[in-house]
Order: structure tokens, then sequence, then C-alpha cells
DNA sequence: CAATTATTTAACGTATACATTAAAAAATTC
DNA sequence: GAATTTTTTAATGTATACGTTAAATAATTG
């Protein structure tokens, strides 16, 4: 009924598998790959690559530079700044939306499940756990709000700066005051203050940012 | 000097000659046009045709739509609200960090240079060259803020409600307040108000927004 | 004759061959 | 021997052939 066997083409398995070799750092930020030979190592001829490498070049995910191979992104600090700056914006947006909609009790379950979850983890020291609930609270926030732009750009940005959040995750104090500002925003949404939701979300991201910033320049991460 | 004699690919060719056509309207939105009939009329084979329908896709000016050619997108006043909804924040944040970089006269001189262009276009009557002028002052804006990210994003969404903006020109009045909020919002940025720039922009996007909406709900384009 | 099944068609997806061209290597010149 | 030119190499860009498959059409069945 529900696992549909997708006969899926080369190249969104191409897509799939690039992004994946990408996240797990198999391909890591600032190599160079040529077309033929990750045509070769995902057994496949390089039309699919090539679309493939297109699709990943306009998700910010890599670079096609002609006789050169494919450049894995890297990010400086300042790319970071960039892209939090969007985040923050955006996703500030998405919470006064998100408000604004006047959402019931029930709507809003998933979210107020997603700081059940960030807070049972924070008690078991689990961080990996917080990661995961902090993810899911970010994108039910950012579909609450309603916006298929703002959700396909902030996922898109996410995905970005995946390998940056999940090397500083270890190098963080525990997400006490982060989590305390999930729950006044959840609690902003639940009473329809839109102003407030904001706000918080934007302080949210704006201290997430600079916490982010601020390790990765003590650990002499230039680039990521 | 100037004018160098690139050797262009046949699909960047591809990608200018459809988004020329689309602009034109020669490609109108909702139509559908298969591989091989857009390779044929672009004088060259389905490979690069395709290679462009995969980046305009990642642009949202088209759909690829298997076995039934690429349609060209169209647009829902819901859409529109979408997009102009990040047009405003974006372009919003970008002025309030305009305004904070604290730019000399001279730096801030191509921008008061489309205040006056505008100005002098609405005394002329002259509806084109007043959308030109406003089309070069919010690009200047948006590159004094200094994000790429932002540019990027901001520059893709105008390409995609270019066409509403355009069929929308001849049915508004002349734009007056729309000319005193540029002005304002040139002298909060010259003054460093963060602030009070992104709050002038804000209120003169949403304005814009609504207006285009109405104009589009009144002549009953449902889509455009 | 409606509904289903089989067949045909045509558009796409992919592999591959080849042309182009930037970069690297070798040869030449001063 | 350094600098320039020529040659070679190899990676990409493009065309094309062909297999695959969704859609359309025709045939069949109850």
């Amino acid at each position: 009924m529900s696992g549909e066997a997708k006969t899926k083409s080369q190249s969104i398995r191409a897509v799939d598998a690039l992004r994946a070799l990408i996240f797990a750092g198999e391909l890591p930020a600032g190599t160079d790959h040529l077309e033929s030979e990750l045509a070769e190592q995902l057994g496949m001829s390089r039309t699919p690559v090539r679309e493939a490498t297109l699709i990943l070049e306009s998700q910010g995910l890599l670079e096609v530079r002609p006789r050169k191979g494919v450049r894995i992104s890297s990010l400086s600090a300042d790319d970071m700044r960039e892209i939090y700056e969007v985040l923050t914006e955006l996703e500030s947006l998405a919470a006064s939306l998100a408000a604004e909609a006047h959402y019931s009790k029930a709507q809003l379950a998933r979210l107020k499940a997603a700081t059940l979850e960030m807070e049972a983890s924070v008690e078991a020291n689990d961080r990996e756990g917080w990661a995961r609930a902090d993810a899911a609270f970010h994108d039910e926030l950012v579909r609450l709000g309603g916006n298929k732009r703002i959700q396909m750009i902030v996922s898109n940005f996410n995905d970005q700066v995946r390998r940056a959040r999940a090397m500083t995750l270890h190098m963080r104090p525990m997400p006490n005051k982060s989590n305390e500002d999930h729950r006044a925003l959840y609690e902003a949404i639940a009473r329809g203050d839109a102003k407030a939701a904001r706000q918080i979300h934007w302080m949210h991201r704006t201290q997430a940012k600079d916490m982010l910033i601020r390790l990765l320049d003590q650990h002499g991460l230039r680039r990521v």
C-alpha cells in the first residue's frame, strides 16, 4: 500500500547518490571530481551524471567547472553569515505567518511533539536525538507558515549548512536556552501572536548563527 | 576592449534563448513544448535543450513533465502572494543591511540617480521609463545589501513575476506615492537608519503586492 | 456496446561516438 | 636557459542512435 516500487530515472538516482555522498563527507567540500569518475563510481554513463550536476549546482551543493571537474561547494564564515541571514529572515516570517493562521492545538501537535522530544533529549544527554527533533521543529514551523517558496529556500539552505551544523554539534554546550526559545515560540504561535513569534524566532536564529560562526572560528575551520 | 567574442556553449545559448522567448510571451505561460520542437526551433540537438530546461526548471520558469513536454510556468494569485512575501522580506532585509553599511553619498549615487529618473519619468508620463528606473533602484538596493544569496533569490523571483508586472504596468495610476517611498528609503539608508529603511521598504512592497493582486483580480487574470 | 486487454506510437532517458577546446607537455627559438 | 610556439592530451560539449515506457489507439471480450 505505501511502498511503491518507483522506477526512478538514473538522473534522479544520481542526484540522490551524490547528495548522500556529499552529506556523508565522502565527497568532501572543496574537492574536485571528473564527470567520468563520478559516472563510473555510480555505475552509469556521463549523461545522467551531467544532468544531476546541473541540478545540484542550482542547489548550491557543487559547482561545475569545465575541464576541472565538479567542485563540491565549501562555505566561508561569510557564506555562513549570508545563509543564516536569509534563514533567519524567512523562518521568522514563517513563524509570523504560522501565528496568523490561528492553528488549533491539534494542528500544532507535531510542533509540540518536537519541543517535548528536544527536552527529553537534553535530559538524556542525547545530542543526535536533540538535533533530529530540532530539525523536525524547524521543518514543521516552516511548513505551518504555508508558503511553498519559503519551504523550498529554507530546505535548500539547510542542506548547504548541514555539514557545518553536524561538525559543531558536539562542540556546543547542551542547548537549554534553545529549548526555552522553542517552547516560547510554540506558545506565541498557539495564541496567534505573530509579532512575538517573529521576534522570538529571529533572536533564536541570530544567536544560533553567532554561536556557529564563533565555534567554527575558534576551531580554525576557515572553510567547511 | 569590451566586447569579447565569447564562445558560449549551446546549453547557455539555449538558456538565454528560452528565457527571452518566455519573457517575450512567445512561449506563453501554461503552454507545453516538446524537447524536440524546442531543439529544432533553436537549431540544436536535444542534449543542450534538455540541460537548459533543467536549469530553467530550477529557476521556476518552467516544469519538465515527462512525455508531456516542458510546461511554461504560470502563476496564480496565491503564487504571486507567496513570491511577494519572500521578496518583501528579503528586500527589506537588504535595505536594513544597506543602511547598516553606512555608505557614503558617492556610493549611493546610483540609488539616488534611479530615484531622480523615476521622478523625471513620472513628470514625462513615461511608464516604461519609470519601470526601468524602478527596477534599477531595486537592483541597486539589493546589491547594496551585500548579501549574494539575497541577490540571487530576489533576481530569480523578479524573473518569475516579470510578465505579471509588465501586464499591469499600464493598468495602474502613475506611481507618485511610490516615488515618495523611494526617496524616503534613500534618505533612511543615507543616514544609516536600518530600522526605518526596513520599515519603509516593507510597507512599499506590501502595497505593491496588494495593488498587483487586486489588478490581476479585477481584470480576471486567474493565471499569468 | 462498455470495459478490458493488446498493440502501436512517440517522447523521453541513456549510452556512446565524436567534435571542441582548454590545459599540459614538448619542441623550438632567441 | 627562459620564453615562446607547437603539439599532444584529455575532459567536456554535442549529436545521435537506440532502448524504455507512458500514452494513445485498436482489438477483443463479456
